[in-house]
DNA sequence: ACCTGAACACCGTTCAAGT
DNA sequence: ACCTGAACACCGTTCAAGT
């Protein structure tokens, strides 16, 4: 371990976990740039060392978030040679998990606090990476007639779509309670993606 | 027109008059209490007199938020008896122009700053008042075999999450160049409907 | 009942200065 | 190269005081 003296060693990476962190506690809303220096234990003008203002800590943030995504998606998926079917269940029930779980660090990434993308390759990077994982999955459900044929991507983001979406009418308290007591998150979005598997039953 | 003295007249719908277009020209995050006041020509302290907060003022503009989205759906939705297919399509191409056209005013109405909702009964109201709308319309579509029947709220919920799901991630700038660079966001929704609509031939 | 102005704690950002 | 501390403009909220 680094000495602990002037110069913290890792100050960039303590900032993103101190962010994650302040993130799970005081949600949203709660996350100020002067917060995670407290927490880091720097002086509140430090991180403008490492980051040029509070939206680039955010990018770094959403970005460190997406790997974790992306991980648990292809853990996932990857869990030996299983058929499509079972696969893209699992990484439904991955993203549902995630965003369930950490709900705010969820938020953040889709909260389109980061407007000019161009700035943040390392976020496009594996957002990107995260879509293909999904293109992938779709492709073989494809294939095995699962889905109807053609226009992957388009089904891609159709199916993206339609699970983010609930998740996050979920999140945000707005599925009505007739349908929300009675099922949860993840019966909900089986349910929805049932409809669209039934295609070719 | 109210004689401008001390009192105002009607200082409560002018401030939520006053967010809502500060909303439209400086976003979400350039939403204060203080800029809305100023643009009333009130006191910053003013405000206090007829919101607890400024959650609650988020309240009140998300409640006009959908009262009109609630008047463009069934507008959409009422010209005429039209077919239970022109009916959901018209609906949900008023839901993605509104998304499109008052941007930050719909992210607002779903970015869960919303949290104690017990305490905006008339924004729970209008939102259920909505949801209906979008039941009906669905049950519409079973009665004449473009939806699988049964489970009406659930279709519902499954359906207006794609919508959404889909609307948001363009909105946030998350659908991949590769799909959105050919299609546009009403394009793609038209495709993800149809393939639930293609259920039933 | 409705509004003002001073006050307080907190925030993002800058910058000269320290190590 | 990395960090501190003072400073500035802005913010949400409170409260005594004015009309």
């Amino acid at each position: 371990m680094p000495s602990k003296k002037y110069h913290h060693g890792d100050l960039k990476n303590a900032l993103i976990q101190a962010g994650i962190e302040i993130l799970s506690r005081d949600g949203v809303a709660g996350l100020s740039l002067r917060k995670v220096a407290l927490r880091a234990k720097v002086s509140h003008s430090a991180p403008y060392a490492h980051f040029s203002d509070k939206q680039s800590l955010i990018a770094a943030i959403s970005t460190e978030g997406f790997n974790q995504l992306y991980a648990e998606l292809s853990a996932a998926i990857g869990e030996r040679a299983s058929s499509p079917e079972k696969k893209i269940f699992a990484a439904i029930k991955a993203y549902v998990t995630f965003a369930l779980t950490r709900t705010d660090t969820f938020k953040i990434m889709f909260s389109g606090v980061i407007e000019k993308e161009k700035e943040y390759p390392a976020f496009v990077e594996v957002s990107q990476r995260t879509f293909r994982l999904v293109v992938d999955v779709v492709r073989e459900c494809q294939r095995s007639g699962l889905l109807p044929a053609g226009q992957t991507e388009l089904v891609a983001v159709s199916i993206w779509g339609q699970i983010h979406g609930i998740v996050s009418l979920a999140l945000e308290g707005q599925i009505p309670h007739t349908v929300i007591d009675k099922k949860d998150v993840q019966s909900i979005v089986d349910f929805a993606l049932g409809q669209l598997m039934a295609l070719k039953g």
